[in-house]
RNA sequence: GCUCCCUUCGUCUAGCGGUUAGGACGCGGCCCUCUCAAGGCUGAAACACGAGUUCGAUUCUCGUAGGGAGCGCCA
């Protein structure tokens, strides 16, 4: 048997990163099977459903290079085909006219929970034979009262339902659309899921949606829930925990392949193994070593793989990443260095793209800001004649190199009588107007003798004017 | 309320009857060092509770407590 999974988010909102995660659980299974792997957009609500929404989840997945086989499909495009298998389970006689208004329904429901009973339809339109002047049904499914279901899910292992719990869902509105149970079992069935992956949200409602699937003579998928993820304080994710949108990722500078590798971490584990390469993921995920507990998001540790995979990259593939970023952050990228040489000096003392691109700013604009409290510590006239030895040097300088450079800045500190660090530091704050940077050598080069030079010249008048003590 | 699910360091997790309960993030310390990082070493830090089963429970069973989900003509 071929495998065959499904992401069928609805679209109404963006795509979160819980939505994103399990697309990946299910791309993964259908993958390190060999199987495929199809996206399907559930918008029978229409109200609530946008293009906007649609086009999210389409380009999420496309960042996060979750490829599909088949799809986008959308259920707003197969009202037909609801409607036949609607008929064909009326005509079965495993579904019925309900004409139960929804404000009797409501008060049924408020008179069962004051009961204390579990709120549900009690059946009472199975054995209507005559329509109700005037009153538009809902088709329902006639649910099993006896016996159990069981569902051997994929990672809860067996769960019993006891078929009297549960009562008859609706299959199609008075309206004629169909409600997201039929369409999901309906198209599970033609388009031939093999495995049904999904939130755990939807453990309760496998029961019922195995029983029409089954009624429509469909064969039974194998279902596996996946736990929720919680934000870092175990609420519900939302936005007041940071970013849920997977788009906001990207525009916070993460890679995708780190938010994968993050996001396949949470519930699953192999040994003691943090970093997964994709195929090292298709390889070795498995379904049944899922966790059956939520999770918490910790950006912390988001942060720290994404640095792993920006320090494990080849500068040139970020670039073209790296670049919106420069602009984002206000700077010119053609008034500074060579990105990939900014990302080589950086990308190991940097978390984000973004942040690489901001703590690199003193490199595009000029002249640099100036850290006030930076430039009163270091600045001051005892490094006015070493400096100002320095800006000769490097301005005689034919080979602007990080060798060349490292060995003139070595020499002036020997010829001055200091060590290197007690002339590195004021250098690094003359030159890029704060105290971090790359080793001084890099951060020279990186600036380009224009820039060195200018700057050293300003700090050697600042540090000779006597103004600075 | 009813049904179902979950419970190992702060967090993500390994463990699958006998372990000094391991790793990772974060946090502290040390080393390296021109700053910041990175890297190396290192420290603190967990089996929710109570009964069983067993020679022996983190591990199996049942309760309790605490979390979560579902109970819509939403998905």
């Amino acid at each position: 048997m071929t495998v065959k999974t499904r992401f069928a988010p609805s679209p109404t909102g963006f795509l979160h990163i819980g939505g994103v995660r399990t697309a990946l659980f299910s791309w993964l299974y259908a993958r390190h099977h060999g199987g495929q792997f199809v996206l399907r957009i559930e918008d029978t609500d229409r109200e609530r459903s946008t293009q906007a929404a649609v086009d999210a989840i389409v380009e999420g997945l496309a960042w996060l290079q979750l490829d599909y086989d088949e799809g986008p499909y959308y259920q707003s495009q197969r009202s037909d085909r609801y409607a036949e298998q609607a008929e064909r389970l009326l005509k079965s006689g495993a579904a019925y006219h309900c004409y139960c208004t929804r404000e009797e329904l409501d008060s049924r429901r408020a008179e069962q929970t004051a009961r204390g009973e579990n709120p549900r339809y009690d059946g009472r339109c199975r054995q209507r034979t005559a329509p109700v002047p005037g009153v538009q049904p809902v088709l329902r499914f006639r649910t099993p009262d006896t016996g159990v279901t069981i569902v051997d899910d994929l990672v809860r292992g067996r769960v019993e339902f006891q078929n009297a719990e549960l009562d008859d869902l609706i299959l199609v509105r008075s309206d004629g659309t169909p409600t997201f149970h039929f369409g999901v079992v309906v198209d599970d069935g033609d388009m031939g899921i093999t495995h049904v992956i999904r939130g755990d949200d939807h453990l309760n409602n496998t029961p019922r949606q195995m029983h029409m699937i089954a009624a429509l003579g469909y064969p039974v998928p194998a279902y596996g829930h996946l736990p929720m993820i919680l934000g870092s304080d175990g609420a519900k994710l939302s936005k007041r925990h940071g970013a849920v949108n997977v788009l906001e990722y990207r525009e916070e500078g993460f890679l995708p392949d780190a938010l994968l590798n993050y996001l396949v971490r949470l519930g699953w584990a192999h040994g003691d193994q943090e970093v997964f390469s994709r195929e090292e993921m298709i390889r070795l995920f498995d379904i049944g070593a899922v966790n059956a507990s939520a999770s918490r998001f910790d950006t912390e540790k988001l942060k720290w793989l994404n640095q792993q995979y920006l320090k494990g990259s080849v500068p040139e593939s970020l670039v073209a990443d790296f670049l919106p970023q420069v602009r984002r952050a206000g700077l010119d990228p053609d008034s500074g260095p060579s990105p990939a040489a900014v990302i080589e000096a950086y990308r190991e003392r940097a978390t984000t793209l973004k942040d690489l691109a901001e703590s690199a700013a003193y490199l595009y604009v000029d002249p640099p800001t100036m850290d006030e409290a930076a430039v009163a510590r270091h600045l001051k006239s005892a490094i006015h004649a070493p400096l100002s030895l320095l800006a000769t040097r490097l301005a005689a300088l034919d080979n602007w190199s990080r060798e060349s450079l490292h060995a003139a800045v070595a020499s002036t500190a020997t010829d001055s009588g200091m060590g290197f660090g007690k002339l590195g530091q004021p250098v690094r704050v003359a030159v890029t107007g704060g105290t971090v940077s790359p080793p001084i050598d890099v951060t020279l080069e990186l600036l380009g003798r224009d820039k060195v030079l200018r700057r050293l010249a300003t700090a050697v008048s600042l540090t000779g004017s006597g103004t600075v003590a």
